[in-house]
DNA sequence: ACTTTTCAGTGACTTCGGTCACACATGCCG
DNA sequence: CGGCATGTGTGACCGAAGTCACTGAAAAGT
């Protein structure tokens, strides 16, 4: 993987000095993360900065009954809020992240990364846009679990899917597991609701694979 | 109102160069809120930060149904997350903000605070300091609203509430349709949990005030 | 071709919490 | 004093969604 490919994808890093782009190159380090590995456990202090190549991580907490709920993904092309936040701040991870998928991401020191959020106008531009687009992102979960019933927030979350690259076929390839995990809800009831939208027509069931039949249908039941 | 007794509360300006210091204090302009005033819509723009001097704000998500959850309090001394994270990154605030009492606050214009977000470091700190902090509050949030019952999620207010500074009375004045909208619940089943609590000799219920009975009791009823 | 995992489907049951429809109680204010 | 607004107490009810306990299917492993 070439260091640059990634960079490449960030504003910060095209749009600096060519000097500032050869520091940030020779600083970083590319790491891998097989899926499913741990990149931060809630409580732990970070030191590092990550910025994902390829792969996607998965930010979630975790309540005591084990059930699980994901707060947001960080996507190629992407870093991680909680990350950057509990760097700069010091403070521990009020979070939980694992690789998804196998996962290349460059990884910066901390003292790096804290010095170049003094000197670079260009990244802490960056780091502001990505706490404000997150944090919407956060709050717009907030208003969904506390206001929102599962089968819209079900049909809202197969729509985004749906929507997203690599759902263009109309398809996406998930377990009913998976789904309850992301929505912080029990795997029956997503499996029942599930087989409700099938019923209706909006979707097409079969084992770790969801198809989109009618998007009108589903979209009928996002505004119940 | 003294500007500088406000500023005094934060550390960015305090241990700032006498020359910053004039500067903020010749930029800002003492705003006063009515109780229950807006201070900014989901949806507005920002254009302008503020930091609280005396009273507290409270910034919260209204649902459809018209229900609302408290996302977090800006009490005198601190400032808001979201007013923060807008302004810089110039996205649309994704809640609302309205003062619960009279508020009195200084405001500086937007462009002077992203112009000292470059300048000064100590401002920068404050900045990622006040966004790890409320990033784990909301973060707590999710975990709570998701995962946990109302009782315990009252008895935790609760035992938040009485700690805090002026429930040192071990006494605070709120109604419960107030705490309803805190928690996001609605009026009838804070009644009935409070009623609940009082039967079990936690806390004792009268119009606008509950007392605190006995933090043993009420503390038992947060870890069941 | 087997066994073993992993997924999905489903009925029965329970419970939390939201909603409705009230009856009071408290206190302020004209 | 007699309202009127605001807060509280409660019973009845209902529905969403979590849990338990399974049965089968579909894949994967050996």
């Amino acid at each position: 993987m070439d260091k640059r490919n990634v960079l490449g994808k960030f504003k910060f890093f095209t749009e600096s000095e060519p000097s500032f782009q050869q520091e940030l190159i020779a600083s970083c380090s590319v790491a891998r993360l097989a899926a499913g590995t741990c990149y931060f456990n809630e409580g732990d202090i970070c030191d590092q900065f990550a910025i994902v190549g390829s792969g996607q991580l998965r930010v979630y907490k975790v309540g005591e009954n084990g059930r699980e709920i994901t707060l947001y993904h960080v996507h190629a092309g992407e870093s991680c809020l909680l990350n950057m936040s509990c760097l700069t701040a010091g403070t521990p991870c009020p979070a939980t992240a694992r690789a998804e998928t196998d996962v290349e991401a460059l990884v910066f020191q901390g003292t790096d990364f804290r010095r170049w959020m003094s000197s670079s106008e260009l990244l802490r531009n960056y780091a502001f846009e990505m706490v404000a687009t997150r944090l919407a992102g956060v709050m717009e979960l907030i208003e969904e679990i506390a206001f929102q019933r599962m089968d819209q927030r079900l049909a809202d979350y197969l729509a985004t899917q749906f929507a997203e690259p690599h759902g263009r076929e109309r398809s996406i390839e998930t377990t009913h597991a998976q789904i309850a995990a992301d929505l912080g809800s029990a795997r029956e009831v997503v499996s029942r609701l599930l087989k409700d939208f099938e019923h209706r027509g909006a979707i097409q069931l079969s084992r770790g694979r969801i198809r989109l039949q009618s998007e009108r249908v589903l979209r009928s039941i996002t505004r119940d």
